[in-house]
Formats: C-alpha cells, sequence, structure tokens
DNA sequence: CTCAAATGAGACACGAAAGTATCTTTTGAG
DNA sequence: CTCAAAAGATACTTTCGTGTCTCATTTGAG
C-alpha cells in the first residue's frame, strides 16, 4: 500500500471538485484514479469526503501561508511571498474560499474554523498593509480583503487555462493590486471623476 | 394573463440560479413565486430553462451595454459607464461569465454566441483602452479583461451581501482596476520588485 | 511463494429531483 | 355572467447519484 491513500485521494479531488463543486462521485472516483468502492472504505459519505477535503485545503493553505505570515518580515513582503504562493494553490483557495464560505449551509466546525484562520490573516494582512501606508487607508478592509482574493483566484483560473504564464501570474496579481492598470493621466481623470461624483 | 409570464419566471430564475448554481425546479419555482408545473408549461424541461436563462440574461447585459458601446465616447468614458451598469447586474453577468464558460459541457451555440459578444465587447474596450493609452500597453488583454470581470463580479456580490454600499461599489472597481490600493511609494517599491524579478 | 489486506468491478436498494399526467381553481375577454 | 385558457396542486413514473454489499483480483509483507 502506497504511503497515504487516503491523502492521494483527497489531492486529485481537491482539484476535481474545484474544477466542478458538484462532481458526481464516480467523477470523483475517476480524477484519483480509484474505484468508487475505494471512496467508501476511506470515507463515510460524500458528506465526510467533502468535509475532509476542505480541511485539508485549509491545512495545505495554512502550511503555506502561515510560516510567511508569522515571519519578521514588513507587510509589503509578506505580500509579495503570499501572492507567490497562493496563486499556484488556486484549487485549495478556491476550496477554501468559496465552497466554506459560512454563507453555505451547515458547514463543520473544524471546516468553519479554517475558513475563518485563512480569511483572519489574510485581514490581518490588509490592516497590516495599511498600518504601514503601503495600502490606501481610505479603502474598506472588506473590499481589500475581496479584490485581492478574487485577483488571486482569478490569476489561477488563467493559469490553469493556459492563457497566462504561471511564472506571470503572481506579478499580474500584484500589479493590478497596487497600480491597477492605468496610465498617469487616466489616474488623474478617475481622480477628478470620483471627486465630482461623491 | 400578465404581459409575459414567461419573461417573469425567467427573471426571478436568474437570481434564484446565480445565488444557487444547482436550484431544483420547486426553489425556481417559488423563487418565481408560479407553481412547478407552471414550469414545464413553459419550458420543456430544466436544461431549455436553463438555456433560456442564459439567452436572456446574455440579452440584457447587450441591453445595457451595447449602447455604451456603440455611442461616441472615449474609451474611458466608456470603461466608467459600463462598469457602473455592470455591477448591479451582477446576477445576468455571473450566469453569461460563468455558467456560459465555453469550458462548461455542451452549451448551445445561441448561448455560446451571447458569451462570445459579451466577451468580445469588453475585450474590444480594452484594446481601445490600450489605444488610447489609457491603460498600460505592456498589460496582456487577457488579463486586462479577466480582472475587470473578476473585480466588477465581486463587487456585486460584496454589494449583496450587505457589505458594500451599491453607490460605492462602481467606484471601487474603477479605482482597483485603474489605480489599484497601492500608495505612490509602495508603487514604486513594487516597479523595482518586479525589475529585479522578471 | 503464500496469504491476508486492500482494491476494482459490479449488482442492488434507496431517496431526491426530474419529468408526466390529471384534476381543480383562477382569470380575463366577450 | 360565461366559458375557455392558463395556473395551481398533487399524485405518479423515471432517472440518477448515493450508499451498501459481494466477490474476484491485485498487492505487498513475511
Amino acid at each position: 500500500m502506497k504511503p497515504n491513500a487516503k491523502e492521494k485521494i483527497i489531492k486529485h479531488a481537491i482539484d476535481c471538485i474545484a474544477q466542478n463543486a458538484n462532481a458526481g462521485l464516480d467523477e470523483i472516483a475517476r480524477a484519483a484514479g480509484v474505484g468508487r468502492a475505494t471512496l467508501y472504505r476511506h470515507f463515510k459519505s460524500r458528506e465526510a469526503l467533502l468535509t475532509e477535503l476542505k480541511l485539508s485545503a485549509g491545512n495545505q493553505l495554512q502550511a503555506a501561508v502561515g510560516p510567511v505570515f508569522n515571519a519578521s518580515l514588513s507587510a509589503r513582503e509578506k505580500l509579495e511571498r503570499i501572492v507567490r504562493l497562493l496563486v499556484p494553490m488556486g484549487a485549495s483557495l478556491n476550496v477554501t474560499a468559496y465552497f466554506c464560505n459560512p454563507i453555505k449551509k451547515e458547514q463543520d466546525p473544524g471546516v468553519m474554523a479554517s475558513y475563518e484562520t485563512h480569511m483572519g490573516q489574510i485581514r490581518q494582512l490588509c490592516l497590516d498593509l495599511k498600518q504601514e501606508k503601503t495600502l490606501a487607508t481610505d479603502t474598506p478592509l472588506v473590499w481589500l480583503v475581496a479584490s485581492l482574493t478574487s485577483l488571486v483566484f482569478t490569476a489561477w483560473e488563467k493559469v490553469e487555462s493556459g492563457d497566462i504564464a504561471p511564472k506571470q501570474a503572481p506579478w499580474l496579481v500584484l500589479g493590478t493590486f497596487l497600480n491597477g492598470h492605468g496610465t498617469p493621466e487616466s489616474m488623474a481623470w478617475f481622480n477628478e471623476l470620483k471627486e465630482a461624483n461623491q
């Protein structure tokens, strides 16, 4: 028996579920290269599989991001590292940030905790970035977190689809998040417009 | 009989499906305020309902965005108007940009065409913005389109969840897309970093 | 090589949602 | 008011994915 058959199944299941949230058990089994019956030998039910899958995704994120977050670096350095770590982990990020979303009904407490931990870290990072004056202080925190998460996830999608080079993706995310796409002239134009309309 | 019962059903079904892609027919029927049997009087099957729903969502986007796109305005003015129009139409945007995505299996040709039309317009807008020097010319077009769509969709989500004020949302999207969240110092820092690593 | 444990394959029961049919009630044009 | 068309309600069949079970095959430790 391989080192850990269960882990292997979960690994492939995360990719499968990230692509199609409603994948059937046969689809998951096929993706993992095992028989459908084997899934039931490792997991009590579909629900149990999904729960372990979410926990695993959360742990993967935590394992990658946690050390960076706890390191003694400036917030902007943390941001750069975290984005570079997160983009290739889009499947896990997707599972955590979307399927573990509290809006969805009846989540396992452990899954909820994992979700809160991850989102809390991102939120804290954005707070630190504000504190450090790396980010504009007048932007709502919730929008900082949401736009960052969304950009990372989108970049991962485009890498998966082959539209963007894996090495380029983190820079696109950071560039958009910090600088946007505008030129100095367009920025001036926008700031005027915003003043006038708010 | 009301002006168009079918249209009314589709309208509510779009909101329902945008919130939960796997809503059952009873759920959709309840959302539309009709009986489940009535759905089958208007639509041959669930699949047929979904197809008409996608076409309707595409038409709504087209009706809103088309005139702006064809108006004689500068590209940056078009961008501003389109974002302001699109954010409140998140449900239709969601249905079009996600459920009509060619990655999904077997789409109706009409749905595919509608999707291509919409995405083509956004793509053209980004091209014009580059041409006009409103946007950086060295950013991949596919990332411009993807990040813009993703930011609009995320803003809609946050408006729906009550985290962001409806009137503020378009400005957050435009601000992030054009300026990003960074301060002048952080932008300088990032540009150096990017130079060094690429 | 041998045997026990794990896997793959497939048959089966069950339940939920799709799809069908029929009957009653509502609605609106004349 | 009247009646025909449309909608609501509800019971039924079909389909499909989950969950259970069995048995033949594979695999790996001794």
